[in-house]
DNA sequence: TATTTGTGCCTTTTT
DNA sequence: GGCACAAATA
C-alpha cells in the first residue's frame, strides 16, 4: 500500500506529489496520466485530505468508474466512495438538482437530449414562421451552442451588435429571435440541453456568492482530466471553483485535442501558465504503450502541425513491427482484408478478439466492416452511432416516465399523448398548443382541467374524453410511483399503455428487436434500482435513473468482459488503448473529412484525431485506405489520405499496390474476394522511395463495353459472374435473362429480359440481381 | 385520423 | 442506401 510511488517514473512521482497549488501535467500519448490522476488521489487520501473535498472531472463516466476502482485498491472502498468523480455534464447535473430552483428551475428539471433539442427548434422555427432551409434546425442549434458555451445570454446576445450583424450577414437575421423562443421555450418544458447544465452551473455561481463559497470550501482539491478538450463554459466553472485554493491539477495534452467542434478551446491549456503565474508543469514524455514504430510514426504525424507545444515523446519499448498500409479496391475489399488480418493476428499472435479495435472517422463506415466480421464469424461490438436509449422504443418508455417526473416536460407529452394511437390527431394537438400559450399553462395543466377548458379551446366530446383518459392514465402511474419502485412502475407502463402490445403486433425482424430492446431496458432499470438500493448514497428514485439515461455516453455502457473486437470512432477511442489497431477510410474528402479542409486549424484538429487514433495502438497498427467507396448510395472514388504522406515510409509496408480493377478480363471487381492477385494485369509498380505513396495510384477507370461482370451474390456475399445468356432473379420484376451488358467499370448496365416485365435496364450497383443459372 | 407511399436531403466527429 | 417529412389514400 505504501510502496505505490516506487511504481512512478521520476515526473509522475513529481506530479502525485505536488498536492498544493496549481499544476499542469502535460501528457503525452501513453504516457501514464491516468496512473498519475489515480495515484494523485489516493496520495491526497493517503495524505489526510477528506475524500469528501475532492473532484475530480473525467471525460467518460465510465472512466471515473474505473479510477475509483483502482483508487479502492489503494486506500479502500470505504474511502473512496465519497470521491465527487464524473464528466463535467454529470457532476454538475447533480449540482443543479440542488441549487437549479435559485434559477427558477425545478429540481427535477429534464435534460434535453439532440434529439429533444430539435424537435424543439423545429417547433420553434414553426411558430415563428421561418423557412427551415435557410434556419436549418441543425445549425441554429450550433450556433446556440456556440453561444451558451460563451455564456452569451439571450440578453447578452442582443445587446451585442458584432454578433447580430454576423448572424444577419450569415442569412440568419433573426437569430435573436429563434434564440429567445428556444431558451423560453426550454424553460417553460422545466428542461435543460447539455450547455444549460454548464451554463446555468456558471450562473448559480456567479449570482450567488454564498453557492460559489460553498462548493469553493467543498472542493478543496481539483481534478480535471482532457483539459485540452474543455470549453470555455468548463473552464470558467474550474477556474470559479479553484479560485479559493488553488488546489488545482489539469491533465492534458494538446496533440489530442479533437473536440474543438462542439467548443473546446485549446488556449485553455496553452494559456495555464498565464491564468496561474506559479503554476508547475510537468512534462510525462516516456510512452510506455507503444513500440518505437508506432512511436516514431505518430510524433512525425503531429510534427506538421504548428499549432502545438513542444514535447518529445519516446519509448523504450521494441522497436515493433512496421506499419501494413493495405490499399483496397472498394470499402468491402477494406473490410473484409481487416478481418482476414483479424484472423492472422489472433492466431500468430495469440491476441483475444478484445485485443483488437477497428477505428474510423465516420460512424457510417461501421457497416461494411461488420459485415466482413460476421462473415468471418468474428464477435464484435459497435460502440457509438445511435445509442441504446435514443431507439424510438426506448424513448417512448422513457417520455412516459420523463412526464411523471416533471409535467411540464412538453416534448415527452407529445411524443407519448397519441403514442400508442388512441385518436388525438394533429389538430387537437394544435388546438392545445394554441391554448397553451394563450392562457400561459402548460398543455399538462389544461389537460388536468379539460373540462373546463374544452368549450373554450373547441374541442368535441369524444376528443375531450380521449385526453381525459389519458390524463387519469398519467394520473394514476405518478400515485402508483408514491409507494412502487421504479421497475414495478415502468413494467407497468409498458403493459398500461400498450407499448408493449404494438409492439408485439409487429413480427418484423426490426419489430421483434424493438420489443427485445423494451425487455432490455426494463431489466436495466430493474438493475439499476437493485443496485442503488445496495449503495449507501444510492439513489434509486425515478429522477436519479433519468438522469444517468440523458447523460449515458456509449462508451460508459460497454460489457468489458465480453470478448469482442471493438468497432468505435476514433473520437470514441480517445483514452483506450489495445494491443491491435486498425485505422480504416484514411483517404482525402473522409480522413480528412472534407469539411475540415478549409482552414488549418481545421485541418490540424483532423491530423491530431489521426495521431489519437495511431496512438491507441500498443503493438500492432494497420492502416487501409480504398481506391473506392460507397457514398451517398453511389461509388465514389477516392484517394489515399494526405497524412499517409507524412509518414517516413521506415516505418511503413505499403500492401496491395498493384491490385486493380481488370475489366478487360474476367470483369468488375473480379478479384475482390481472393486475396492471391498474381494473375490481375499488373500496373506500373511504384517504388516507394520513387514516388510519395500517397499520390493515388489509381486505375484507369475503363470505358469499354464489358463483356462480363461480376455481381456480389445478395445471400452470401459470394462473388458471382454475370454475363450474357445467365437467368436471373430480380426483387420486384421476377426472373428474366440477361440480354447485354454495357458501360463503365463501375458503372455497368445490364439488359434483361423478364419474364413478366419486359426488357429492362438495369444498373448493378443498384439493382440487387440474383444469378439462379 | 391513421397508415402507406413518395420525395428530398443527406453525413463529420459527441456531452 | 437510409431516414425524416410530405402527400396521398383508406
Amino acid at each position: 500500500m505504501k510502496n505505490y510511488l516506487d511504481e512512478l517514473n521520476e515526473p509522475q512521482r513529481e506530479a502525485v506529489e505536488a498536492t498544493e497549488g496549481p499544476l499542469m501535467v502535460i501528457a503525452g500519448a501513453g504516457s501514464g496520466k491516468t496512473r498519475v490522476l489515480t495515484f494523485r488521489i489516493a496520495h491526497l487520501i493517503e495524505k489526510g485530505v477528506d475524500p469528501f473535498n475532492i473532484l475530480s472531472l473525467t471525460f467518460t463516466n465510465k472512466a471515473a468508474r474505473e479510477m475509483k476502482d483502482r483508487i479502492s485498491k489503494v486506500v479502500g472502498a470505504n474511502e473512496a466512495k465519497n470521491l465527487w468523480m464524473g464528466t463535467f455534464h454529470s457532476v454538475f447535473a447533480r449540482i443543479l438538482r440542488v441549487e437549479a430552483t435559485r434559477l427558477g428551475y425545478p429540481s427535477d428539471f429534464t435534460i434535453y437530449d439532440t434529439q429533444d433539442t430539435q424537435s424543439v427548434m423545429k417547433k420553434v422555427l414553426e411558430e415563428l414562421q421561418l423557412d427551415k432551409d435557410i434556419y436549418k434546425p441543425k445549425q441554429v442549434l450550433h450556433r446556440i451552442s456556440q453561444l451558451k458555451n460563451n455564456l452569451i445570454t439571450v440578453r447578452a446576445y442582443h445587446n451585442n451588435p458584432e454578433l447580430i450583424e454576423a448572424d444577419a450577414a450569415a442569412m440568419r437575421p433573426k437569430m435573436g429571435d429563434v434564440y429567445r423562443a428556444y431558451v423560453d421555450r426550454c424553460f417553460k418544458s422545466g428542461a435543460m440541453d447539455f450547455d444549460d447544465l454548464l451554463l446555468r452551473t456558471n450562473e448559480v455561481l456567479t449570482r450567488f456568492p454564498e453557492v460559489l463559497a460553498k462548493y469553493q470550501e467543498r472542493f478543496k482539491y481539483i481534478l480535471v482530466d482532457e483539459y485540452q478538450d474543455t470549453n470555455h463554459s468548463q473552464y470558467l466553472i474550474v477556474k470559479a471553483l479553484a479560485s479559493r485554493y488553488e488546489n488545482l491539477c489539469v491533465v492534458g495534452d494538446d496533440a489530442q485535442s479533437i473536440y474543438a467542434f462542439r467548443g473546446a478551446n485549446i488556449r485553455n491549456i496553452l494559456s495555464f501558465q498565464q491564468d496561474y503565474p506559479d503554476a508547475k508543469v510537468i512534462a510525462l514524455e516516456q510512452n510506455y504503450r507503444s513500440t518505437k514504430t508506432i512511436v516514431g510514426a505518430a510524433n512525425q504525424i503531429i510534427a506538421q502541425n504548428k499549432d502545438q507545444l513542444e514535447k518529445n515523446v519516446w519509448t523504450a519499448n521494441d522497436q515493433g513491427q512496421t506499419i501494413p498500409i493495405y490499399r483496397a479496391l472498394t470499402d468491402a475489399d477494406e473490410a473484409r482484408y481487416v478481418a482476414s488480418q483479424i484472423w492472422e493476428l489472433e492466431i500468430n499472435e495469440h491476441l483475444k478478439h478484445q485485443d483488437i479495435a477497428i477505428l474510423y472517422r465516420t460512424n457510417a463506415q461501421s457497416r461494411a466492416i461488420e459485415e466482413a466480421l460476421r462473415k468471418r464469424n468474428l464477435p464484435y461490438r459497435v460502440f457509438g452511432g445511435t445509442s441504446f436509449f435514443q431507439r424510438k422504443e426506448i424513448k417512448d418508455l422513457v417520455a412516459y416516465l420523463r412526464l411523471l417526473i416533471n409535467q411540464n416536460d412538453e416534448e415527452a407529452l407529445l411524443r407519448i399523448i397519441n403514442y400508442p394511437a388512441r385518436g388525438i390527431g394533429q389538430t387537437t394537438l394544435n388546438k392545445l398548443t394554441v391554448a397553451s400559450g394563450e392562457l400561459d399553462k402548460s398543455i399538462y395543466e389544461i389537460l388536468e382541467n379539460i373540462g373546463q377548458y374544452n368549450s373554450k379551446i373547441g374541442l368535441n366530446k369524444p376528443t375531450s374524453q380521449k385526453l381525459n383518459d389519458f390524463i387519469t392514465m398519467i394520473k394514476s402511474f405518478k400515485v402508483m410511483l408514491q409507494n412502487h419502485d421504479v421497475y414495478e412502475v415502468a413494467t407497468h407502463v409498458a403493459k398500461t399503455t400498450g407499448l408493449i402490445k404494438t409492439l408485439k403486433e409487429d413480427d418484423t425482424p426490426e419489430g421483434i428487436s424493438r420489443l427485445e430492446n423494451l425487455q432490455e431496458i426494463l431489466n436495466s432499470i430493474q438493475g439499476y434500482v437493485e443496485e442503488q438500493k445496495q449503495l449507501d448514497e444510492g439513489d434509486p428514485s425515478l429522477s436519479g435513473f433519468l438522469e444517468n439515461v440523458a447523460l449515458a455516453t456509449d462508451a460508459d455502457n460497454s460489457d468489458d468482459d465480453e470478448n469482442k473486437v471493438s468497432l468505435m470512432t476514433v473520437h470514441l477511442a480517445k483514452g483506450l488503448e489495445f494491443p491491435a489497431v486498425f485505422i480504416v477510410g484514411l483517404e482525402e474528402n473522409l480522413f480528412p473529412s472534407m469539411m475540415n479542409l478549409n482552414t488549418r486549424q481545421e485541418l490540424e484538429e483532423e491530423r491530431r484525431l489521426f495521431y489519437v487514433a495511431l496512438t491507441r495502438a500498443e503493438k500492432f497498427a494497420q492502416m487501409t485506405y480504398s481506391v473506392s467507396r460507397f457514398r451517398w448510395g453511389k461509388i465514389v472514388d477516392s484517394e489515399p489520405s494526405r497524412f499517409l504522406e507524412e509518414i517516413d515510409d521506415k516505418y511503413l509496408e505499403w500492401k496491395n499496390l498493384n491490385a486493380g480493377l481488370p475489366i478487360n478480363k474476367s470483369g468488375l471487381n473480379a478479384n475482390l474476394f481472393e486475396d492471391d492477385y498474381s494473375q490481375v494485369p499488373k500496373f506500373e509498380r511504384k517504388k516507394p522511395e520513387e514516388k510519395k505513396p500517397a499520390t493515388p495510384l489509381k486505375p484507369k477507370a475503363g470505358f469499354k463495353p464489358v463483356a462480363q461482370a461480376n455481381i456480389i451474390n445478395q445471400m452470401n456475399g459470394e462473388s458471382v459472374e454475370l454475363s450474357a445468356g445467365k437467368i436471373v432473379m430480380h426483387d420486384r420484376f421476377g426472373k428474366g435473362k440477361v440480354i447485354s451488358l454495357e458501360g463503365e467499370m463501375d458503372n455497368v448496365k445490364a439488359t434483361v429480359l423478364f419474364d413478366n416485365a419486359g426488357e429492362k435496364k438495369l444498373l448493378l450497383n443498384f439493382a440487387k440481381l440474383k444469378v439462379i443459372s
